[in-house]
DNA sequence: ATGGCTGTCCCTGACAGA
């Protein structure tokens, strides 16, 4: 079994303990992280190389940034999503994982896009847009594919305790919606709704992250925005998929939480 | 009814996040 996690650390300096203690517990085969905030430089290899696994990473001072880690040896290493020369945010990398039957694995970070609409919105449907050709170009091999992250998309009222409190934001507004039900239309399985179609029916979740702000934690006011969308080779060997609630409550921690698969072998 | 938190950097305030 080939377990595979995404995880928002919002910046691996503050996060250096969580993450070292979720590697420690959960020990997933492949991991996607996100929000590293983080140049390629400044980043604590040895906190991940010290655990094991293979990291690369595609980052940014400041800000956004990637990282994929591996305990199998990974390979064919692209960063950056195609379409735009003068996007400089570091949201997009991929690479292939050796030993799992062609499995390639793509780690995202879709852009927020508020407020809308405006500049950052229109931003995030472009990005959506280019995102739908790469894969498209990715599916074409017809391998295993995985494409996990933060999509920082709801896509529908039962990934939100209060749906009611999103319908403006562009996390929830019918053009991010379409544009991810687009990406799913090439032929893409949401994981968790696979393998769990129950938890689609009320109540509302699971939910990956929770707002720090107004005990969002605690009264569960979170919503499902980190996703692992899987081809159909890749779905064909889906096996569980659940939300990892725990890192949410240790010591300062992210605000989202990490989800994760396991395919079989 | 309101505001509420956290991380980053050209660091003690502004911006971004969701």
């Amino acid at each position: 079994m080939l377990r595979i996690a995404t995880f928002n650390i919002n910046g691996i300096k503050a996060r250096a303990a969580v993450l070292a203690r979720w590697l420690d517990e959960s020990a997933p085969d492949v991991a996607v992280l996100q929000e590293i905030k983080s140049t390629d430089e400044g980043f604590p290899r040895d906190l991940i190389e010290g655990r094991g696994y293979q990291l690369e990473t595609h980052g940014q001072k400041g800000f956004n940034g990637v990282a994929i880690l591996s305990k199998q040896p990974l390979t064919d290493v692209r960063r950056g999503l195609p379409g735009d020369d003068e996007d400089t945010q570091a949201r997009w990398i991929e690479a292939r994982v050796e030993g799992a039957g062609g499995l390639t694995v793509c780690g995202l970070y879709l852009p927020n896009g508020n407020p809308a609409p405006g500049p950052k919105f229109d931003y995030k449907l472009a990005w959506m847009e280019r995102m739908q050709a790469r894969v498209t170009e990715l599916l074409a091999r017809e391998c295993p594919l995985v494409l996990a992250g933060d999509y920082n998309v709801i896509p529908q009222p039962s990934d939100a305790a209060r749906p009611e409190a999103w319908r403006d934001d562009a996390l929830f507004r019918p053009e991010s919606r379409a544009a991810f039900r687009r990406l799913q239309a090439l032929g893409l399985y949401d994981a968790i709704r696979l393998r769990h179609p129950e938890s689609a029916s009320a109540p509302p979740g699971p939910f990956t992250f929770w707002d720090y702000q107004a005990g969002a934690r605690a009264r569960n006011d979170g919503i499902r925005i980190d996703h692992l969308l899987l081809s159909p080779h890749a779905a064909d060997r889906l096996r569980d998929a659940w939300v990892e609630d725990a890192p949410r409550d240790w010591e300062k921690p992210s605000d989202h939480t990490p989800a994760w698969i396991a395919l079989a072998a």
